[in-house]
DNA sequence: ATGGTAGTCTAACTA
């Protein structure tokens, strides 16, 4: 079974690359980021046409997030319980046997700015929800842009992505490990320990011919599903067509 | 070179 991950970067305008990409692969659970798109607008009869069931929470221009599955989702969560907020970063959904929690991390602009004062808010309400979640569910998934680069490895040079850098600061990581320390395991990571392996490159400065990324899309898995997670792959063939996002897919691969 | 590109929407913000 794949579980897959994807910043879109505006549906709208990754539609194609996202139908494409579903034949190609076969996912079995898609999370989607930045769809940018109100849900009146969500393509969600073109991809029941594909074979995928769709539950999202979005919003014109910003943020945006959506989960595609083969099966029906069921006790859809849309947002963080308890926490106010006006922009759509967060959707769950149980799809089988598991719990899926699909998450649109703040990007937070800058240390010390009033953006990154914003996602260190939301990254506690948010790890506040998965604690309560795996008590709930012992097959859970959270997936999506974290917008955090993990450690020095997820990036392409670490005296640009320091410890006061946004992505790669003490704060960002400590809260991270704060989620992971509830018993989530980088999927990625359970496969593979080399560096130079990313999910993102800046648009700018021909960032992706030259791997100058980092790796801030996770999936991470519970204690129960790290027992099945077979493989952990970065697909960076999207990212090679015309007009791609600036994040290319990843996805876990559990057993059955 | 303190830049660069892309999406949304046509000015400026976000990333």
């Amino acid at each position: 079974m794949k579980i897959a991950s994807w910043n879109v970067n505006s549906l709208n305008a990754r539609q194609p690359h996202l139908e494409e990409w579903l034949r190609l692969r076969s996912p079995d659970i898609v999370g989607l980021q930045e769809t940018k798109l109100e849900d009146s607008r969500f393509p969600d009869t073109a991809l029941v046409e594909q074979g995928y069931r769709s539950v999202f929470s979005g919003q014109k221009t910003y943020n945006g997030v959506a989960i595609l599955s083969r099966e029906a989702a069921r006790d859809v969560q849309y947002g963080i319980p308890g926490f106010a907020d006006e922009q759509k970063r967060a959707i769950a959904a149980t799809i089988g046997d598991i719990r899926i929690v699909n998450l649109y991390v703040v990007n937070g602009q800058a240390v010390g700015s009033e953006k990154f004062e914003y996602k260190l808010r939301w990254l506690d309400a948010m790890t506040g929800w998965l604690a309560d979640e795996l008590k709930a569910h012992q097959n859970l998934v959270v997936m999506g842009d974290f917008n955090i680069a993990p450690e020095d490895r997820d990036t392409h040079d670490p005296a640009t992505w320091n410890a006061d850098s946004i992505h790669s600061s003490t704060a960002e990581r400590a809260a991270l490990r704060r989620l992971q320390a509830l018993g989530l395991h980088d999927s990625f990571r359970l496969h593979n320990d080399k560096a130079g392996h990313y999910s993102w490159w800046d648009y700018r400065a021909a960032g992706f011919r030259r791997n100058l990324g980092l790796r801030i899309d996770l999936v991470l898995v519970s204690e129960a599903l790290k027992a099945r997670a077979s493989g952990a792959h970065i697909d960076r063939e999207p990212r090679l067509w015309e007009r791609p996002s600036d994040h290319t897919p990843v996805w876990v691969e559990l057993d059955d």
